[in-house]
DNA sequence: TTGAAAGCGCTAACAG
DNA sequence: CTGTTAGCGCTTTCAA
């Protein structure tokens, strides 16, 4: 035997006894290739077991079948989950993912997703760091390369975004709270900075305003220690909140810690929903009524919508044509709030 | 301005004065080149910004600068924070990180590793799904790609991997449980067919017969419904165990809840001991003495050694060069087991 | 120590 | 509808 080398395409064409570009537009699915000769070709590629050399194809400025995907943090369940989901979809259209972790740092974000243009990768999927105008993310787009946003917008450039509705989120935790009587609602967590978050905080002071009540916000509750000590000082304000809204996952972890140390009760002295449910929301000491926004969702609409802006020829800074897809989170009702509405 | 296309070898070599082969000795440290000459061309580089078009590398018969991540599910936190850290340090070697899920299944995983060494990567990383021989890895193994298993050891392969010491693990837990006076202690789980949770098993069963006591083991515990059942059984024989040595992380989270709901105290009544801390285990009630495995080590120590392996021009099927590093588990005791040892 | 030429496998552009 | 030609940007081989 010559050699275990994949076969190329001359020795499919030879085989076939056509010429190469024949070959070439059968597997491309190229112009009309009469139905005879296309079934001889396929007879050959199939019997030699042809693939295409990627890197060939990349030489004369084809895409790679690649998607990168870009998130904060991959070890975060949320975006793990992003990312299982989105692997999972971009294999069944045939393409790869090419992963990164921007650790939360804009620069680093910047560069990977510029590595993974000059590895031209057919789209990017990006959760961005980036707080401010992402500048550069334009240049990228430009030749060839699909951006989609997602969980995050992706502010200064006309790249479409799949979000999530983190206001009304926040409104109905807000609502839910109120129909319970309450009055005086306290909103705690961290990473105040981030999309998703601020959005959380706007939506709670807006709707607290709107019920005519005092919005009241504590962020940087990032650890254990920090959520013991924001308690302690509550607990002995003339006026303490009967109500708490807990922005993140982990500080509503945090937060039913410290009510159980300081013997506070949840939810007769205390009441609490957290954004963002987990797994073991349910069987937390009382399970916690969360906020439940779907990874599986927001991934499976951002590759999509990706992979459709790959097929498609798009019109390059057609303005307007970014699209933001909002998807619903919802409300999962367990006994930290003192359980099913009221009024 | 011409294009902004990026700048060619020949681009820089006609800046430099040179030719063309010189700038791409400069590139890859070969041979010896005049250090003024290096010098002109350098600064030809700097000024054009050049990169190397990895396409033609690859072209030429080259590796890409890419490593592979395969594991059964992105989504679960052990191999997400695998991920993460496997992709951090490659990055820091310069080798972006390709990764995919197989779902659990052998076939998906080898249909994506020959997917990747298709692509070229440099190296492959693999927590595989498959029970049996690797017989398919040999053949990859071969044309200058490295493998390196981890958490899961390639049988038929000699394909080095880096593994975690599930069976010393186990024994730390029953002793611990054994320490505290317990006889009858039962074992618990699901997945006893993947490697780690056998090799759990093993070691369970192997000090319990060192100890003359009898091991009881159950699985397929997969979900609440199935651990009630298997507790209420329990329950209401004759010699219920005393203490549970669980085997997956969410068998004990599982394992907890159904205890409180049957009202039965832990650890005064049943002592509880998981395999595989998380996050929340310290917030549990009571709080759930673990044994801990690092991901972030076993990410780390594997992915070193496949950059190890990569750099060294490796003696193909070097019979017994194989290496099989094992890391370390450490008991986390909290309250589930009744506390310290006392004897 | 350096350079020129050949060609990796593919596809766009043109012939037929 | 089909085939031939000419490179994409690089590295290997050989010559200077």
């Amino acid at each position: 035997m010559k050699h275990d080398r994949r076969p190329t395409l001359r020795e499919v064409a030879k085989r076939a006894g056509v010429g190469v570009m024949t070959v070439s537009r059968v597997i491309n699915n190229h112009a009309s290739v009469q139905p005879s000769t296309r079934k001889k070709v396929e007879a050959a590629i199939l019997h030699l077991g042809y693939q295409q050399n990627e890197a060939a194809r990349l030489l004369k400025g084809q895409r790679a079948k690649i998607i990168g995907l870009i998130v904060p943090d991959l070890s975060d369940l949320f975006f793990a989950s992003c990312a299982q989901t989105v692997q999972h979809i971009a294999r069944s259209h045939g393409y790869m993912t090419l992963v990164a972790s921007s650790d939360r740092d804009a620069n680093l974000e910047r560069a990977e997703a510029q590595l993974m243009a000059s590895r031209m990768i057919s789209g990017l999927l990006i959760a961005t760091s980036e707080h401010g105008e992402n500048e550069w993310l334009r240049k990228l787009q430009g030749p060839g390369l699909s951006v989609v946003g997602f969980d995050r917008p992706l502010l200064g450039t006309d790249a479409s975004s799949v979000l999530v509705e983190n206001r009304i989120g926040a409104e109905q935790a807000t609502q839910h709270l109120m129909d319970h009587g309450h009055k005086r609602i306290a909103c705690v967590g961290y990473d105040e900075k981030v999309h998703p978050v601020s959005e959380r905080i706007a939506g709670y002071t807006h709707h607290m305003y709107a019920a005519g009540l005092q919005p009241q916000v504590a962020s940087g509750l990032a650890d254990l220690d920090t959520v013991r000590n924001w308690l302690t000082g509550i607990l002995a304000s003339a006026h303490p909140p009967t109500a708490i809204f807990s922005l993140n996952h982990r500080t509503s972890t945090y937060l039913l810690q410290a009510l159980m140390e300081q013997r506070v009760r949840v939810p007769e002295e205390i009441a609490l929903v957290g954004f963002d449910d987990f797994d073991l929301a349910s069987l937390m000491q009382p399970p916690l009524t969360t906020v439940a926004q779907s990874p599986v969702d927001l991934a499976r609409q951002s590759i999509n919508l990706l992979l459709d802006l790959i097929r498609s020829p798009q019109n390059p800074n057609a303005e307007g044509s970014a699209v933001k897809i909002f998807l619903p989170t919802r409300l999962i009702v367990r006994s930290s709030c003192g359980g099913h509405k009221t009024g």
